[in-house]
DNA sequence: AGTATTTGACCTAT
DNA sequence: ATAGGTCAAATACT
């Protein structure tokens, strides 16, 4: 996601549109009343009307078009160039003369993967860096590390400071300790406070509902359950998540990025979540499914998107990651999947119980 | 000296 | 061709 002068992303430039345009909108709303009651209610007087509205509506469209896009990782875009003074170089030193292995490159497809967001990037585990590189789109840089306990645990985690929110840092955790045999300390209890996750795997449900998760205030460290212990094998990544930090917490899935316009794409509410939940999904003209921001409170609000497996990592950026709250423990769920209209794939996000009011 | 981090090169997937 | 992930020598730190 590219970033303005003043560190402002892209996104936050189109949110600042459309909170113009909507303030624009009211204010013509006071003003037809007055133009009306000057005596000049013609009918050309509401043709130019209609015309302001349908004008505002497409700027308005428009601008949730393209923070659709933006947050949705469109396929058809380039991604901003790097700022300057920005290192554009990759990490990395140091010469080689031995032939190196095959690289194990980390896809989504077939890779376990947790996305967390948290103020802090510790954890129990201990960690060793091997490698630093600069993100196209993204302002600060991702970090990889190893598990620094034992060489042969393929653990790995990145870091990375979001855009949004540089003190907040997005933690992706691949792959399960082998380590545990010596458990490290504190290495229960992981409180699914505040975050943000998307995984596909074959936990079992009580797996996937910590327990406990909604017994820590959120004042407390920002943490995920399951950390960096995930349960092997996790056979896919896909899904879509948006969280809402309104009283109401919203859950859905897109596929947009997925081939197949046929492919299904569960956009219901589990039982397990209150009446007061609700879920949207907006169809774009493709057929497929997108998120467009709701109202201008809402868009604000609107706080990560997973995309689907087709999507490279770079297609995870958070946007408004530093609006992360959370309101209430979550609850995983599954739901089929059809991925480029041949295999059926399990799906499994979770979403957030709304904290409810006194 | 041992450990941890940095970082250019290299490799692979897209 | 490019972006992202990893290797591993060089360097910094303890």
């Amino acid at each position: 996601m590219g970033a303005g002068p003043g560190g402002a992303t892209t996104e936050q430039f189109i949110v600042a549109a459309q909170k113009a345009t909507n303030q624009l909108k009211a204010l013509l709303a006071n003003a037809k009343p007055l133009l009306a009651s000057e005596g000049d209610a013609s009918a050309g007087a509401q043709r130019s009307g209609s015309a302001v509205d349908a004008l505002l509506s497409e700027i308005t469209d428009s601008l949730s078009q393209a923070l659709a896009s933006l947050q949705l990782g469109p396929l058809d875009t380039q991604p901003p160039p790097a700022q300057p003074g920005q290192s554009s170089t990759c990490g990395g030193g140091g010469r080689r003369s031995t032939p190196r292995r095959s690289c194990q490159r980390v896809r989504m497809d077939g890779a376990c993967r947790m996305i967390v967001l948290q103020n802090e990037s510790q954890d129990s585990y201990k960690w060793r860096k091997y490698g630093q590189k600069e993100i196209l789109g993204a302002r600060f840089p991702r970090s990889y590390f190893k598990c620094g306990r034992n060489s042969s645990c393929p653990a790995r985690k990145q870091v990375q400071q979001t855009d949004a929110d540089p003190s907040k840092l997005e933690l992706t955790y691949l792959e399960a300790h082998t380590c545990d045999d010596d458990p490290p300390p504190q290495s229960s209890h992981f409180v699914p406070d505040t975050m943000v996750s998307s995984s596909s795997t074959q936990w079992s449900a009580a797996q996937r509902v910590p327990t406990g998760v909604a017994a820590v205030s959120s004042a407390q460290q920002h943490h995920i359950g399951q950390p960096s212990s995930l349960p092997m094998p996790m056979p896919m990544i896909t899904a879509g998540l948006m969280m809402m930090a309104g009283s109401n917490v919203r859950r859905t899935t897109c596929d947009h990025l997925v081939p197949s316009p046929s492919a299904p794409v569960a956009a219901a509410v589990p039982a397990a979540l209150p009446s007061n939940t609700t879920a949207k999904c907006d169809h774009v003209p493709d057929d497929h499914m997108a998120f467009t921001p709701w109202t201008e409170e809402e868009q604000a609000e609107v706080l990560l998107f997973i995309p689907s497996p087709a999507c490279s990592q770079s297609e995870l950026l958070p946007t408004e990651v530093a609006k992360v709250e959370l309101h209430g423990p979550p609850v995983w769920m599954d739901h089929d999947l059809a991925c480029d209209g041949n295999d059926q794939n399990t799906v499994s996000d979770f979403a957030v119980v709304p904290k409810l009011q006194n």
